[in-house]
DNA sequence: CGTGATTTTGACGACACTCAAATAAAGTGG
DNA sequence: CCACTTTATTTGAGTGTCGTCAAAATCACG
């Protein structure tokens, strides 16, 4: 059993009011989906604030009220719970695009927040928020939308830990995390890997030993190239689609931080 | 590798028009947790088909095309996905009050769903059905927290297969199947079990032999009985929540199928 | 260059899977 | 209603994967 940072300061409150590019703003092509016209555009920027953080910060934790929600428009974020025995579960990663918030009013974040690089969000009082979509009910749907597929990537996740071999599981992440964020640090092959061996084997349910060892394997295997801490090349994806089980990768893996 | 039945008639477009009792339909207590007006209420039931299956019928098939809702009424189903090495995964089953259907339009099937028991369920067009939410758009949100919920179901199952042990998901597995239909089906507290060991199985990401093994051995410490075929009587639910790691059950598990 | 964190590697044991057989329950036809 | 078949469940024995414990190696940072 680990301790775990606890340090919780207060980003929802405190704002840098910076004004964000709403227009070419990532969320569009993930959680949100949708074109706003310029009037939403216009509500939506006077509406929000703009948080940042630092790598390590947490952000928001388990059992503490939830009243806001963030598009997360820059940077990398882990999300974790804890379990009732003291182990850890990182249910996800979280970046540039992605939702995270609780949409039921009155409850507690399930989750804590953690920053695996610093980064930046907008962040929206949930209420103002709620209202702002059920007046713009295409974008309900969209979300509703974009919740089935945080569905159904979780049911492949489920079905990942439920039945796969530890070098099975290392594969389809790689896939997974290399898949999502492709288009947005694209250096030539190079995964970045901001999170740790421990955090990927909470990922994946595994010892942080078995991850290890997954890594080596696939790297004697010649499936991937690890140049540096942090980093990861891969050079054969068939094989590891091959090992993951996936015909392709599920679409939106945790768009929708919970 | 087991063969998997395979017939599917063409519940989807046959229709039984029996009204059903929408006033006091299930539904309201769960995936829409949401009171229709009179005027709702009647267009919801011009637009519904009932349709009815027996047990081992098959609804809907993996790969299918998806264009209809259902809301389950009466039975119970099981809701599973065949994976790439021939092996079946349950995702979950639906039972009275739970909705089945891709609100993505164009899509597939991402599931398989097959009837434990004989059921009806209310079939809507997609379309319509998109539309009558759109239409009304505190629906859509109810919808969404329904969404969101399942999510973090989903959570608890994926923590489930990945960290807990054969007992432990077994004892949790009772928790979530009698928790989720104790007012429905509750006959002095003898759970119904629908399902065989090998269907239990596949939705813990176990053999079902060890499913078996952890009845046995949580009969032996007297948690539970198992009176005859198909029935559970839990004796011990302190020892099942001690057990499971639960500190309650997930509130409303798989009450939205894909 | 030294200190601390992270990662890798090794040895050993526990849990769950596979294979196999026995038992129990349900369905079928005379 | 009973013998027979089929299906589901239970139980046992042996094997493999992964977790735990431990130590070494690598890397980051001051």
């Amino acid at each position: 059993m680990r301790t775990v940072t606890a340090k919780c300061p207060s980003f929802w409150s405190g704002a840098d009011c910076v004004l964000p590019d709403c227009a070419n703003c990532l969320v569009r092509r993930f959680a949100l989906r949708c074109d706003f016209d310029d009037a939403g555009l216009a509500q939506l920027r006077r509406m929000s604030d703009v948080i940042t953080w630092k790598k390590g910060d947490t952000l928001c934790e388990q059992g503490m009220p939830a009243d806001k929600v963030l598009i997360i428009t820059e940077g990398l974020l882990k999300i974790y719970r804890l379990l009732t025995d003291g182990r850890r579960h990182v249910t996800g990663f979280l970046g540039p695009g992605d939702m995270l918030g609780v949409l039921k009013a009155g409850s507690e974040f399930c989750c804590t927040v953690e920053g695996l690089t610093a980064g930046r969000a907008c962040a929206y009082d949930r209420d103002r928020f709620l209202r702002l979509i059920t007046d713009h009910p295409e974008l309900t749907l969209k979300l509703l939308i974009t919740a089935t597929d945080e569905i159904e990537a979780q049911h492949e996740h489920t079905i990942l830990l439920g039945r796969r071999l530890a070098e099975e599981r290392v594969a389809a992440f790689l896939l997974i995390f290399s898949h999502r964020w492709r288009d947005i640090d694209d250096v030539d092959g190079v995964v970045p890997l901001p999170m740790t061996r421990e955090d990927i084997a909470e990922y994946l349910g595994l010892s942080l030993e078995s991850v290890s060892r997954a890594f080596s394997r696939l790297k004697a295997l010649g499936y991937i190239e690890l140049p540096r801490r942090g980093e990861v090349v891969i050079r054969n994806v068939p094989a590891l689609y091959q090992l993951s089980g996936f015909e392709e990768v599920p679409a939106h893996t945790m768009a929708l931080g919970l």
